[in-house]
Parts: structure tokens; sequence; C-alpha cells
RNA sequence: GCCUCUCUAGCUCAAUGGUAGAGCAGUGGACUUUUAAUCCAUUGGUUCAGGGUUCGAGCCCCUGGGGAGGCACCA
């Protein structure tokens, strides 16, 4: 982080200040001429790839007298006395520019000659091929688009140090092909989803981002301060109350993909915002919903790398083939060599428990200790896409309770590569028992529980008002494009992870 | 928050406790079909910061800072 902070003092040397002065003195020299280093426009006709897609047929040695216009930024730079080559490129890929002193003359020669790597440049001419075959791009003219006034990262390495990568993100993009190749798949991801959304019918909704109170998910919230109301105010930990604000409104299908923050440690995993896409369906239950969890995965995976195949940890897997689903307490029954439930006596799920090394706190229930058993010991291993359902109800307060027993919820949750990457269930609305799961919440917050939620007076007056049976779902973006980009840390799929402030 | 690892030229990386180096980028030169062009020459360093040990520290020790991984946290 040793950047200098004082304007360079010339041209000795040849370090980054010496490079910059070196470039900024290009940028004079030009203007000096008479000429605009930074140009307000430019019309081309056709971008790298679709040059490409034109007239990559061309056999070696072809001159064509197709014209075409083209910009993009030099990437590369081979310069053979009379002849100069540059590698441009543009978002759809890359062209050779096939630059001739006799073409365009001794004084343009000469400028294109000074030229650095990162510079915009705009080319007109006409599309031949060398006689190795590379497809080119015979210069007529050329125009300077933008000046860099700093050097590109190697160009053979481009940026390795994480460090840098994501915090000058611009560099990173400029030379790691797969960072922008995550983020494409990260854009597929979310077009997808609006698509499929859209097509059953959901009505796309925004809602408040500022929360007088932080509800719909266990989390810590960041608090802030609105200076005129003179309250504070929490970024919103989850999209959920909302949104069902909005089933009892009767709209129906709505959904909603944004930022949500959580006050937590950061990690492969987490980042302390992240993207949601949470919808709600009325008259359909948790079943629907998860129907509805595999169209959409499904579909974002064909869109975004155009097959159903999916490959996690080494091994191929393919989503239209049924997702298996398996009862929670089952799973930690399996692990725990024998039938266990909720019901069972707290102390010997504390017992068992401490045989996985899962820690506890005196006021779990179990329910708590049920699901942080198999948390402990199943949840790593659910590497193909599998539905974990049956939650108890003492960890799922805005769940409705299986229409079969009480100590659980109609609830499930999707596990890919052992990561959570979705949550839906059939949605609680009785507005007298939503009342009572707030209140223990309340109870389990003020007994020290940061996570546990409050009384959400507003939201009981919504129910009150009645709302229909309905089921919801929730999605992590971030982790779901990763996983389906298949690279290993979110920050690949966000471009601006959040790091500690720069010192400069 | 804890543990481990890491930080050297703009970038990618070397360097038994003994003169800080290479490739790329840059600069000067040669070259009209290159492909990470090639060839010749060459500039560039507060080795993250500050202390300490030592005749001598990029290297060992301490403190601090950035980052990564793991743990904790994250229903």
């Amino acid at each position: 982080m040793s950047e200098p902070t004082t304007e360079p003092d010339g041209t000795s040397g040849s370090g980054l200040a010496a490079e910059r002065a070196r470039r900024q003195g290009e940028v004079d020299d030009l203007r000096a001429s008479g000429g605009q280093p930074y140009p307000y426009r430019f019309d081309r006709t056709h971008t790298l790839g679709e040059v490409r897609d034109r007239w990559g047929q061309l056999e070696p040695g072809t001159e064509t007298d197709d014209a075409a216009t083209i910009a993009g930024r030099v990437v590369l730079k081979r310069d053979s006395g009379k002849l100069i080559f540059a590698t441009l490129r543009d978002r759809t890929g890359e062209l050779q520019l096939f630059i001739s002193k006799a073409v365009v003359g001794d004084d343009a020669f000469d400028t294109i000659k000074r030229l650095d790597l990162g510079d915009w440049v705009g080319a007109s001419g006409t599309v031949m091929t060398t006689r190795k075959g590379e497809l080119s791009l015979k210069v007529s003219e050329l125009m300077l688009l933008a000046k860099s006034i700093r050097p590109l990262p190697d160009k053979w390495h481009g940026l390795t140090d994480q460090d840098t990568r994501f915090r000058q993100r611009y560099a990173d993009l400029i030379v790691n092909d797969e960072a922008r190749r995550a983020i494409e798949i990260r854009h597929a991801v979310v077009a997808s989803f609006r698509r499929t959304l859209d097509d059953a019918g959901f009505t796309e909704v925004e809602t408040p981002v500022l929360h007088a109170e932080a509800g719909g998910a266990h989390a810590r919230p960041f608090v802030t301060h609105h200076n005129t109301l003179d309250v504070d105010l929490y970024l919103r930990i989850a999209l959920e109350l909302h949104l069902k604000r909005l089933i009892v409104g009767g709209m129906e299908r709505v959904y909603e993909m944004g930022r949500i923050f959580r006050n937590e440690g950061i990690s492969t995993r987490h980042n302390p915002e992240f993207t949601m896409m949470e919808l709600y369906q009325a008259f359909a239950d948790w079943t629907d919903i998860m129907d509805i969890t595999e169209r959409l995965i499904t579909e974002a995976n064909v869109a975004a790398i155009g097959s159903t195949e999916l490959t996690l940890r080494g091994e191929t897997v393919d989503l239209s083939e049924p997702w298996p689903r398996s009862s929670m307490i089952d799973l930690a029954s399996a692990a725990a060599g024998r039938q266990i439930h909720p019901s069972d006596p707290v102390d010997d799920l504390r017992s068992l428990a401490a045989e996985f090394d899962v820690r506890v706190e005196p006021a779990w229930g179990g329910g708590r200790l049920v699901a942080e058993i198999f948390e402990a010991t199943s949840e790593a291993g659910l590497v193909r896409p599998t539905f974990v359902t049956g939650h108890p109800t003492e960890i799922s307060p805005l769940a409705r309770v299986d229409r079969n027993d009480p100590w659980l919820t109609e609830r499930f949750e999707l596990y890919i590569d052992g990561r959570e990457i979705a949550n839906g269930y059939s949605e609680l609305n009785d507005p007298v028992e939503q009342r009572a799961r707030f209140v223990e919440e309340q109870a389990a917050k003020e007994a020290g529980d940061a996570e546990r939620g409050t009384v959400d007076e507003d939201y009981l007056r919504a129910l009150e008002y009645g709302m229909p049976p309905t089921g919801g779902l929730g999605i992590g973006i971030d982790r779901l494009a990763a996983t389906i980009a298949g690279v290993d840390t979110l920050k690949e799929v966000i471009l601006f992870p959040t790091l500690r402030p720069e010192v400069w």
C-alpha cells in the first residue's frame, strides 16, 4: 500500500511515479499539438465480437475491402519497426490491429507508436487476416479515446494478490478473465430469476432498507441514525416482514431482490452486505415453494452455464433430476445413532450435543439442540442439492407449525455443496400465534441473545387484517452465484466486497 | 475476537544472517505478418511501519498495520 501521494517530480527514474509522469506527459504533448486525449464520444460500427462472428472464417492471408470501426483497450503491443500489432479488448472479446507505416503515414505511425498498454483507442480500417491466420483490422485511422496514465498489471500473470484484486477491482477486471466470468454468471442468475418469476406472475417490489426494527431473521443488525426524525434505524436483515404485508394487501405473488445487511464476521461464505431474493406466493404451502426453488435454480444454472449439470467437489450433479428431501430430525437421528426429537428430555439432547462438541446455551430448548446437532453432524456433507425439512418450531418464529407435529414447522432449507442456499416455509398467518412467537423472541433477546427478534406490532396489525395461506422463500444470491460459478469465495461474485478501509 | 500463514521494483516472483536480483512493464536501439513477438542496451528499491538482537537483518525477536486461511460468530 505504498502509493505515492504527491505528484511525481518529473521523468527521472522509472518507478510508478515516473511512469505516470511520462504518460501524463503524453497527454500534455497531445493537447499542446491540438489533440484531444479524452474525446467526448466515438461511433463504432462493430464490437470486436461482431467482427469475429462475421469474418472469423477468413482464410489466412486474406485482404478484404470490408470496412469496420471498432473501439477497445490496448492490452498487448508488438512493434516490429514499420509494423505494429496491437491487441484490443472490448467486453465482447479481443481483436488484433494491424498497423502499417505505409498505410497510415509516417506522422500517424509515430503517434500510434507512442500508445501505451491500457490506452483506449478507436480504429477504422479494413478486415484482414495475417499470414498466420490472425483476424485483424488493417488500420487506416486511429484515435485515442482515453489515455491510461497508470500501468496495467502484468500482462501474463495479471493480479494475484487478493487484497489488490478486490480493492482495485477495476484493475482486476481489466486483466483477469476469470473475474469477469464470475460476474457474468452472477448476472445470468439474477436475470434468470427475474424471467422465471415474471413468467410465473410475480410482481417485483422494493421495500424499505431502513427499518425501525430489524426482523425476519436471526442476526445482529447495523444501526444508523436519521437526523431530522432523530431516531435510530436498522439496516434490514431480511425482506420477509414487509413482503408479507404485501400479501395481506392482496398482491398474491411478490418478490424482491435486494441488499440486506448483517453485522457479523466476514468469511469465504459471508459478506456483511449481501443480496437476497425473497418471494411470497398466496395460497401456496412449502411443497409448492420447494418446487419453485428447484425451477428457479435449475433455470438459473442453464442460463449461466448452458446446462442442467453442476459440478460440485469434482462430481457432476444433474439438476433436472429430483432433489432429495430429508427431514432434519431423520438426518440428526442418523448421525446420533438413535431416534431424536425436539420433545425429548432437554438433558438427554444436551448431553448428546456435547458428544458432538456442540457449544450449548442454557436457554436452548430441544428444538434448538436438535438443529445444532444436525448442523454439527450433517450439514457439511450435503453436497448435491438437498432439501432439509421440518425445522423445530423453537428456531422458526415465522413458520407455520407442521400440520402433524407441533414441535416442528413446515419449513425447509436447501443445501448445496454443504452450504445453506435457500430457506422457505409455509408462512404463519395466525396473528394470535404470531404474537406468542414474537413474545418468546423478545424474551430471549432480553435474556441476552442479541440475534433474537422483537414484537413487530405493525406486522401483527397487518396479520389481523387476514393473510391468506402463503408460502415463502429466500435465496442467497451471492452464495448461489458462487456455487454455480464454481468459485471458492463469495468475494469473487461480489464486485466490491467489504474490506477494511485502505490507509492512504 | 482467537490461531496459523503472508507482505521484496508498477505487476509476477527470487535472494544460508554477509554487495537486494530476474521476467514482464518502462526507456534507447534493430526489425513490414507478430502472437506473452524476438534481439541488444538500460532506468527503477524506505524489502508494510516502528523498535530490538547482531560486527552485519529482506531473513532472527517484539509491537503495530494490511491481506489470506481456519476457528468463533453467522437460526
